[in-house]
DNA sequence: ATGAAAATAGTAACAGTTACTTTTTTCGGG
DNA sequence: CCCGAAAAAAGTAACTGTTACTATTTTCAT
C-alpha cells in the first residue's frame, strides 16, 4: 500500500548521490542539491533518503560515529574509513560472505546478515598528503 | 599525563558492566549504578564509560541504530543484534580476522582493523518467546 | 477537471551525547 | 597530618543528528 507518487526532490537527491562516490551525509545532499532547488527542505531530504534506503534504490551507512551516509551503489562492497580524514571509501576485495556460515555455526538463532567496515589510514593520509574531503 | 585519580563512580561503573553481559547502554548503566550511588550524575556516567573506554577496561560498542553500548570483556569476539527484540549478545565463533587480509589485497592505505557484527533473529525470538531484555 | 493520497516546506521536538561551571575528592610534598 | 594543585564530581545547558507535526502544494486515476 502506499502508492509511491512522483517526487522531483526524490529523484534529484537520486541523482546526486549517483553522481558521487563519497557517500554524502544527509546534510552534504541537503547542501547540493539545494544549489538547485533553493527551498528544499532538510526533513525531505531525511525522508527522501529514507524511502530510497527502504525501496533499496539506495543504502544507508551506518558508520557509527557521525552522522549516516548513503550510497548509490547498492551492490554487495565494503568500506574503508579513514581515522585521519573521516573519509569513507569503497574497498575493492573479494566477498567474506563466508563469515555468516562461520557465525552461524554455532548459533542456535537465524543470521540474516552482517555489517562489517574497516578502518585505518587512507592512502592519501598516509602519504601526508592534504586530504581534505570535499563538502 | 593526566595522572588519573581514583574514583568510586568509575569503580561501580566498571563492576556493574562486568557483572551483566548484556551489554548495557550508557542509561542502563545510569539506571543501575544509582540504585547505589543515588545522586550519580548522567555526564559522570558518560565520562567514566569514555574514559574506561579509552584506557581499553571495556569496548564500546557502536551499534549504528539507537545508544552505544558497553563491554566489559574486552576479549576479542562479535555480537548478534536482534532485529526483533534489539538484544545484544556474544557470538562465540572461530576468528574472521583474516578479512583484514582479504581487505588489505589491494588497498593502498593502512588498514588497521574492523568493526563487524552480524545481525538477524536471535534463538529465543526464533521460539516466539518473549525476549524482553532486561532494563 | 476533480479530489483523495502523497509529498512538500517549515518548524518544533526528540534522543543521545558533550560541554560548561561550581563544588567535592584525591593524593603527593611539606 | 594538613595543604593545595589536579582530577573528578554533580547539575545543568547546549549541541548534533534525526524524526514528528501541521498546513500547503503536487501528483495522478477517474
Amino acid at each position: 500500500m502506499a502508492a509511491l507518487k512522483y517526487s522531483r526532490q526524490r529523484e534529484m537527491i537520486k541523482a546526486f548521490l549517483m553522481s558521487r562516490k563519497d557517500h554524502p551525509t544527509a546534510d552534504m545532499v541537503y547542501m547540493n542539491v539545494r544549489k538547485q532547488q533553493p527551498n528544499i527542505s532538510l526533513g525531505t531530504v531525511y525522508r527522501d533518503l529514507t524511502q530510497l534506503a527502504d525501496l533499496g534504490e539506495i543504502r544507508r551507512l551506518r558508520i557509527g560515529n557521525g552522522a549516516d551516509r548513503f550510497d548509490a551503489d547498492t551492490s554487495p562492497h565494503y568500506h574503508f574509513v579513514c581515522e585521519r580524514c573521516k573519509s569513507v571509501t569503497d574497498l575493492k576485495m573479494e566477498s567474506i560472505e563466508s563469515i555468516l556460515e562461520t557465525a552461524d555455526a554455532n548459533f542456535d538463532g537465524r543470521i540474516e546478515g552482517h555489517v562489517t567496515y574497516f578502518y585505518g589510514i587512507c592512502g592519501c593520509c598516509a602519504a601526508e598528503r592534504d586530504c581534505v574531503s570535499e563538502s
